[in-house]
DNA sequence: TAAGATTCAGCAAACGTTTGCAAAGCTCCC
DNA sequence: GGGAGCTTTGCAAACGTTTGCTGAATCTTA
């Protein structure tokens, strides 16, 4: 239906060996018949079948971004970083959208080693890294974005979570505040951990006791930062800082404060992180721990784009820990 | 590398025709031979290769997706509509942003066609259906979804534009207005000129005399609508409703009319379109035609599936036009 | 037991490219 | 004019599958 090579080269008489060759610009072949053939192919409207090409190259200019849900506002710019990135470089993305499971993460994964992706790009809620690793087809380049599971030998690009959520602790304390609750989800093992650990950091520093009952955990929903909140203060337990793990979170623990009959930051200052779009609105002003979500997809789509290039011979993993950027706003 | 179908044909003792057969469960092979291999290809993790089947089949089990920009709210959900239902039915799809410009969406479609997709979806800000169709490959299924360019012979699934826009005109007349501006962006021709024809509908039919004045036309951003609304109130053009073509720029007008001492909704009333999650929240309360954007993701997959599965005869296009919803919230 | 029917397996072509190798044509110099 | 050396071209294999055709082996039936 659509031209081929050999299409071509029948027109013009010669053999398609040729017209491969002058499409490509490769040695042997002479000005007179490499304008001859990219005429009659410009005319006959010629595309190369970059199915065709990937079997015998063996490499696809397609990578697999997987990513847990786009419809999370964390994702898009992320997504886009990525996108704008690979696409500039020639590449073609897979989206997959793992909706938090990791069984569909793995079902990804699998797909995407099928259909030949030249390397992917996972924002994984792996614990393990073997989890991931043994489904991978052999040295195909990954890298993780923005979350990534615990003892992984492939280069990651993300926040430093430690950091993000000391910085955003320290800043409730310097806000005089003590008993800071601290409201996540296990949704993704391994930045839960960074950031408990980031907040014990900051209380410990402080000197300020840590109280087990103030961490609680539920999922990366508005709703659910609703309602533990809710829990958490009829449960009459005190508290007068919230570091939640997300806007999201975040935000709904606002509302669910402003319900209980308590003020905002008064009585109670809201910390969030990743700093969504919605947190800089002006009716809602959330402080919080910005992410350079676009930043962080380009880079990761970087280095993959250098794995890309220098294939085969290996080389040391890289760890790109971007800077957390403390942004106050009215909810402190 | 990674085992082929010749090295378990190799392994079994057999010929590599017969390992595809028993693999794909074709007919003419013993139930003997079909366990063997069966069982000999799960332990070599043997894995079908894609490109390889696509290129035999000439069918790749991908589609492309084309929109705007992943990063505006709208999109998200819509595309994630799309890719469960494609990944559901086994397909993978590839994400393209064209950032508005018709140029990049050219492109995309340039590239997807040299990727063999199965079938293109697409929400086009092309004004010509030929803009499109000069581009794409003889005979490939696309379907528009949310955005399509006027006359087109394919499949569309939008929202009912004009209903639309009507509805929310509709809704400000009866609260009182009469002075009603149309905030909208040139971005997407084809429902700029929908809403806009649905905005004279409703005007006309209130019997409200329409001033041109009124109507002004920026981007799809919130600075947008802002600069606008406060370019027209510092003119001192009189209004006391606006209709914007999205929220965002919804958002944007009510900041600007706040910015500029007067009241939402008392002094102007405002309402967008799209519903995008932020609207809802408490602390905005935008009133806006809600737009099913995950249903209307997975209604143009599941009308490509169709298209891709009846392969060949072809059938009358389909046009869904979603119904339109009004919702109410604080800013009327 | 022989002939015909049926089941199972293999050969080889095809999909649209790229590319190593060989051959053909040309130029040029002695 | 004959070969060396270069440029230009073609042949054919390869990438990993699917599948039409053919042949061998087994089974059925009279």
């Amino acid at each position: 239906m659509t031209p081929t090579i050999k299409d071509i080269a029948a027109r013009a008489g010669i053999s398609y060996a040729t017209v491969s060759r002058a499409l490509n610009g490769k040695y042997g072949v002479s000005p007179r018949t490499r304008e001859r053939v990219a005429a009659i192919a410009r005319e006959m409207g010629y595309r190369p079948n970059a199915i065709a090409q990937g079997l015998v190259n063996r490499s696809t200019k397609t990578v697999g971004l997987i990513i847990p849900d786009i419809s999370n506002p964390f994702f898009p710019r992320l997504v886009l970083g990525v996108e704008d990135t690979m696409m500039d470089a020639g590449y073609s993305v897979f989206l997959c959208n793992s909706n938090w499971k990791l069984e569909r993460e793995k079902n990804a994964l699998l797909q995407l080693s099928r259909k030949q992706v030249d390397g992917i790009l996972i924002s994984s809620i792996a614990a393990r890294a073997e989890e991931i690793e043994t489904i991978l087809p052999p040295r195909i380049p990954l890298v993780y974005l923005s979350s990534y599971p615990q003892g992984t030998a492939r280069s990651c690009v993300s926040l430093d979570n430690i950091q993000g959520a000391d910085l955003a602790v320290s800043h409730l304390l310097s806000r005089g505040r003590r008993r800071i609750a601290f409201i996540g989800s296990a949704q993704e093992p391994h930045s839960l951990a960074d950031r408990l650990a980031g907040y014990r950091r900051a209380l410990e520093r402080a000197a300020v006791p840590l109280d087990e009952n103030l961490i609680i955990l539920g999922e990366f929903r508005q709703e659910s930062g609703y309602l533990l909140i809710r829990r958490l203060l009829s449960r009459g337990i005190l508290l007068d800082g919230v570091f939640a793990e997300n806007d999201l979170i975040a935000m709904g623990a606002v509302q669910g404060i402003l319900d209980s009959g308590r003020r905002v930051p008064a009585d109670i200052s809201v910390i969030g992180f990743d700093d969504i779009p919605i947190a800089s609105h002006r009716e809602i002003q959330l402080s919080t721990i910005h992410q350079p979500k676009y930043r962080i997809g380009r880079r990761a789509a970087e280095i993959m784009l250098r794995l890309l290039t220098m294939h085969g011979d290996s080389h040391p993993a890289e760890h790109a820990a971007l800077e957390p950027e403390l942004i106050v706003r009215r909810s402190t």
